[in-house]
DNA sequence: CCGTATCCCGGCGGATACTG
DNA sequence: CAGTATCCGCCGGGATACGG
């Protein structure tokens, strides 16, 4: 039910929450933080693959959603200090719990896209 | 993966998407979805009770929302018209897919706001 | 009891240009 | 290659009042 707790959590916007599903919602309710998670739940990335990987997201909204999922703790940024530079994009043990949450998502969205045909 | 297909789906705001990830997390993206989605899978509720249950929510929202949920098919509307007028809302067949994994994001969400205990 | 109708504001996100 | 910096438009959502 609503479950909600005598506490708040927290999370990089610093809106405070309640409710835990409210709270998941929030954390991956950037408007390209569910294909982000998607795509780096199969795999490590780099920016530019991602901003490949994304047709029509914007570098400024790649990073500050990446930033945002990083404070979060579900992303996790490896700088390689080579030139160029190499920054590797991939889940934390706390975001590959996500993994199967967001392969049930997907699934559902695909029958919930198909339902009428 | 990105999993694009070729054709789009479209939902109640009538913005196009073609990943499934992307629709179901803006399907259930509003700011109150999320608990809406959660106690309606648990039980059918009335109206002013389903706003006893989400504090803070505005008239407004709560029907704009739910107006929402019922154009994408998640939620039904039953009216039934006695004085006063009582007005039952609960998950559709496509909505109560949707249970479980509102229940594993319950789930995740606890985790995550006592990771630091 | 169950909603609409208005008004209004903050901030998310787009476009574009620049940098280590 | 992988980002900042700046500017700005839009609309999601809050507050409030009214209606069947």
């Amino acid at each position: 039910m609503g479950n909600r707790l005598n506490g708040f959590g927290a999370c990089s916007t610093e809106v405070k929450m309640a409710c835990p599903v409210e709270m998941t919602l929030h954390i991956n309710g950037g408007k390209w933080k569910g294909i982000i998670l998607d795509i780096l739940s199969h795999q490590s990335v780099r920016f530019n693959e991602l901003k490949r990987l994304i047709p029509g997201i914007t570098q400024r909204m790649l990073t500050l959603q990446l930033r945002e999922l990083e404070a979060d703790g579900i992303v996790k940024r490896k700088v390689e200090n080579t030139v160029p530079k190499k920054v590797e994009y991939s889940l934390t043990e706390h975001g590959k719990k996500l993994s199967p949450i967001i392969a049930s998502i997907r699934i559902w969205g695909n029958e919930y896209m198909n339902k009428n045909e």
